[in-house]
DNA sequence: ACGATTTGACCTAC
DNA sequence: GTAGGTCAAATCGT
């Protein structure tokens, strides 16, 4: 049985993190295009050290957190590797889904991309549990609907809007799971880097998650967000009233579990959050092949609502799951 | 009018 | 033949 004290305490711990991310943000000056960026050396300790902090007390927050019940929104990320591929969807529940990855390489294995021009990229393809599959900081145009075997949803088939501008080959396509979970999840699976912008960006997979805010500070790479969450939005029915998110990071005004931001709220950091290679640079040790949610869902863990969410999923998904595991992967490096 | 989405057809791999 | 992925004309929304 959890205790709420402990759950209470956790959350308080990550609010505390995230405030002061907030509050020492100018210092980072993420999104300041005005400002001149402070020494790199200096900027990259800062952010470090505020990551740190960050994952500690996430740890300690999921770590109450997987006490409790599998909320909602679970997301988890994961550079897709083939040996660590679920088989495809049983599609039964939205806590096993959390956990269920696939890749185009594995599908690729069993059939090769049709056309031109989109069947060398097995090797940058990776796929996301999330519940807002449409907000991930990238602009997005619909090219295709399927129905899909075995599945209740069509997928939906997306490319990068700059494709033709940029000659950027950024796809993506995202299935809803089932409709037993609320909220509804969606499987998605990207496959190429963006591209169209800054290497930050395209290495990223999202301007949006503060991993890779810090390191395109670090980078000094950084580019304002230009074309991100907005449209992307944009690219859906689930069209809101998005307009330019706020540049600073949102106040943390809800850590229940259960309750879902809105576009205002989501501090850009949808998924993916970045390819392996961003987050092992900036975030994590190593990956494990058996443990293979567990940084990605560290990776969001900083946006708030929706990391939690895929954290308590992937939990719930991996009950024999030691928390140590966890912690060896957070405390790692500190 | 222009851009985005829809949808059936087509292509390719298995 | 089947299934997944993409194309492109038609349609829709602004």
């Amino acid at each position: 049985m959890a205790c709420v004290a402990d759950r209470e305490d956790a959350v308080r711990e990550v609010t505390q993190v995230y405030e002061l991310i907030k509050l020492q943000q100018p210092l980072l000056l993420l999104h300041s295009p005005q400002h001149p960026p402070p020494p790199p050396s200096t900027t990259c300790q800062l952010a470090q050290s505020l990551l740190a902090k960050a994952l500690r007390a996430l740890n300690v927050a999921l770590s109450v957190m997987k006490q409790q019940p599998a909320p909602v929104t679970p997301i988890s990320v994961i550079k897709a590797e083939p040996h660590q591929l679920s088989p495809p969807c049983s599609l039964a529940s939205a806590e096993s889904q959390a956990a269920i990855v696939l890749s185009t390489a594995t599908r690729g294995a069993k059939r090769r991309r049709s056309t031109e021009g989109k069947k060398k990229n097995t090797s940058s393809s990776w796929a996301t549990v999330t519940a807002v599959p449409y907000d991930d900081g990238y602009e997005w145009r619909k090219y295709g609907e399927k129905k899909i075997n075995g599945t209740l949803f069509t997928r939906s088939y997306f490319r990068c809007t700059y494709k033709d501008d940029a000659g950027c080959l950024a796809t993506k396509h995202v299935q809803q799971m089932d409709n037993n979970s609320d909220p509804p999840m969606f499987h998605v699976t990207y496959n190429n880097d963006h591209t169209c912008n800054t290497s930050a960006r395209a290495n990223t997979g999202s301007s949006s998650n503060l991993a890779a805010l810090l390191a395109g500070c670090c980078n000094m790479k950084q580019e304002p967000t230009g074309h991100a969450a907005a449209a992307a939005a944009a690219t859906m029915d689930m069209k809101q009233e998005v307009q330019e998110p706020p540049l600073l990071l949102p106040a943390l005004v809800d850590l229940q579990p259960s309750a879902c931001f809105h576009h205002e709220q989501i501090p850009r950091c949808q998924e993916p959050l970045f390819p392996v290679s961003m987050e092992q640079q900036f975030v994590c040790g190593p990956f494990r092949d058996d443990d293979s949610e567990i940084p990605s869902a560290t990776g969001s863990c900083i946006s708030g609502e929706t990391s939690w969410d895929g954290y308590s999923g992937h939990m719930a998904a991996a009950e024999d799951d030691p928390l140590l595991d966890l912690e060896r992967f957070l405390f790692m490096d500190y």
